[in-house]
DNA sequence: ACTTAGTTACGAATAACATCGTATCTTGTG
DNA sequence: CACAAGATACGATGTTATTCGTAACTAAGT
């Protein structure tokens, strides 16, 4: 099966440098793999490799002013997350966003986890 | 990263043979290669070769007393989702799957899907 | 200008995934 | 028994992901 040249799902390793973008902002590959090197024992030319590669699939933009280049996540953390739940309701919930949504609920047990989501869910009656 | 040997999450692939596992019940390749057929374009032996892999990593398990195998879910259908949203939640949510419902929930605007959230909601804390 | 520290670029090794062709084995039927 | 249909096993290929070493480049200080 053809991949979609547009739309790209982050690899996990991706995902990873994309995690530390969001938090820390535009970086450079230095600023990034000292980051990442607080949870991951990463080399610095593979934190490069892949940021190149994203870079290739416009996953990630960049300044290329000064000598170190700055990385920046081409989309928010909010869209791909979205795109993430999106593309796992389809390969693993018939495509149903509802019944994943019970699905995770049933397992979050923690009584103010449920109550935070019960807040969200009278927010969104309100605007309805 | 070395791969754990234990709890293996299934690949596209895989899952897509699970997911017709769980449906129609414990069955030969030529059955799971008939019902995937309608949706892909998959080779006979493409199938079989998946499954064989899967016995591997003992994603399934299969009866051998016939000629043809006869191929069953290592894990229950809700197992692997649970799996696979608490994969996520640690990849793209810094852990929180009640961060997870709330994008999800965000996704999801329909009035219907609401209630039955708030339905399953007041069902959990009962329980509790 | 030369050296050095820091950077990007490039290529290669390895593993996992996905796909399929071919060979081999088994079993029912003529 | 022999054969054909249908099954599994095995190996090969091509792609993607992940990792890193090495080379080449750049800028700044002495």
């Amino acid at each position: 099966m053809a991949r979609e040249r547009s739309r790209l799902k982050p690899t996990e390793a991706e995902l990873s440098l994309l995690n530390v973008l969001w938090k820390i902002g535009p970086s450079t590959v230095r600023q990034i793999h000292d980051a990442v090197s607080e949870t991951q024992h990463t080399g610095y030319t593979t934190v490069l490799k892949i940021l190149q590669i994203m870079h290739d699939k416009s996953l990630v933009t960049r300044d290329e002013t000064n000598r170190a280049h700055v990385y920046s996540p081409a989309n928010s953390e909010v869209f791909t997350q979205s795109s993430l739940l999106k593309d796992l309701a389809m390969k693993a919930f018939g495509g149903s966003t509802s019944k994943l949504v019970m699905r995770a609920i049933g397992d979050s047990t923690s009584k103010k986890e449920i109550e935070d989501i019960r807040q969200l869910l009278n927010k969104l009656e309100q605007q309805a």
